[in-house]
DNA sequence: ATGTGTGAATCACTTCACAGCC
DNA sequence: GGCTGTGAAGTGATTCACACAT
């Protein structure tokens, strides 16, 4: 099995690949890392984490298990995290939250790139210290085509949430990375991945 | 199928019910909703929906749909949501992201209560104004014990995630949810939940 | 000797399809 | 008539177990 792209697998065999990408960035490039390594830092049993590394087609292990770099590199390649590559995101609610995320510098060393941040309040837009340009609401239909903007971060209060993510899924937003408190309903061509507080615990407090 | 709790189902399942409590949370009590409403609004199949409420038990979908008022009190009810008892969370690292999750009140109408927040800065532990008790971090053990808190909210820089994790697991926390940029490693027994930025951004774009 | 890669078997989840009920 | 609730069938993921490579 040889160059699976990424979109093609499972979704399970997807996120634990994504993970295991964050995981391996964390170690030394020349050591070797075996399944049962893995398994006992994430919990996966080898033989599903050996299944995900041949699906991708890597063939980068050897008799004392694999190589941690160019595993590593397998797998960005995999999910299509190369330097050429920048993914643009935006940011939607400039509130204390949205401010937090944008100025960890949390991107660092990953494809993806905030491109512009949006806020409600012009008061707030202007007054913000960012290292990519900042807009007023109205202007989002506008600069996420010009700009091809792919992905948005959603940080604003809950009562407006479902309200701007219409207007982001109608200008070409085909992801939302939601952190507000409900749940977004979007068209099945487009999807959105569920970061809010209220879920994690939820779903913590269940398992 | 009776009275089964949330975390005899499967995982699948239980997820998306957490879900649909956000969801119906947003939806007058009185209205009926069917589970092909559910469909549109989530993007599940109308019969895993339905499974998924037989699952808990509800039994209250008469011949035109569910009375969203009863089935949001069964699905609370098999999650543990009850207004008598309270889950402890703390929060660990007072940054800028920690700050504005616990200033912006997401927790409100939730069974979940921050009861501690821990930060390495004495100064910032002065500093900040939060509606519960704040501490220099190395309390820790002592607050989240006597406390008897058995969920964390990790905020603190990447650097220092996994020697605090540690830390937390072995006084009792048997959750965490991550908002570092690492992955975790963590004991069988309990749990992290994901809720990185990069994480997310990748899962969609893989998606 | 040790750990991968992978068919085959197993297990878990989803979909089908329809009986039953309001 | 319309929608739920659920056995039975189907699909998809995980585990088993072992041949193979070094």
């Amino acid at each position: 099995m040889k160059n699976v792209t990424i979109s093609e697998l499972p979704e399970r065999s997807r996120r634990r690949i994504v993970q295991l990408t964050q995981l391996l960035s964390r170690i030394p490039e020349a050591q070797t890392i075996t399944s049962a390594d893995i398994e006992k830092m994430t919990g996966w049993t080898s033989s599903v984490i050996r299944r995900d590394i041949s699906l991708i087609g890597c063939q980068c292990g050897a008799t004392k298990g694999y190589n941690a770099g160019k595993l590593l590199k397998s797998l960005k390649d995999a999910l299509g995290h190369t330097e050429t590559v920048e993914k643009k995101c935006c940011i939607v609610g400039l509130g204390k939250l949205g401010e937090a995320l944008f100025s960890s510098n949390l991107l660092e060393g990953t494809p993806f790139r905030i491109s512009a941040g949006f806020d409600a309040s012009v008061n707030r837009t202007e007054v913000l210290k960012a290292s990519f340009p900042l807009y007023p609401t109205p202007e989002l239909e506008t600069v996420i085509k010009s700009e091809g903007i792919k992905y948005a971060i959603l940080t604003v209060p809950d009562s407006e949430a479902q309200k701007i993510a219409d207007r982001l899924f109608a200008c070409g937003i085909r992801g939302i990375v939601n952190y507000t408190g409900i749940m977004i309903v979007h068209p099945s061509d487009s999807a959105v991945e569920n970061v809010s507080l209220i879920t994690a615990l939820s779903d913590l407090a269940a398992s």
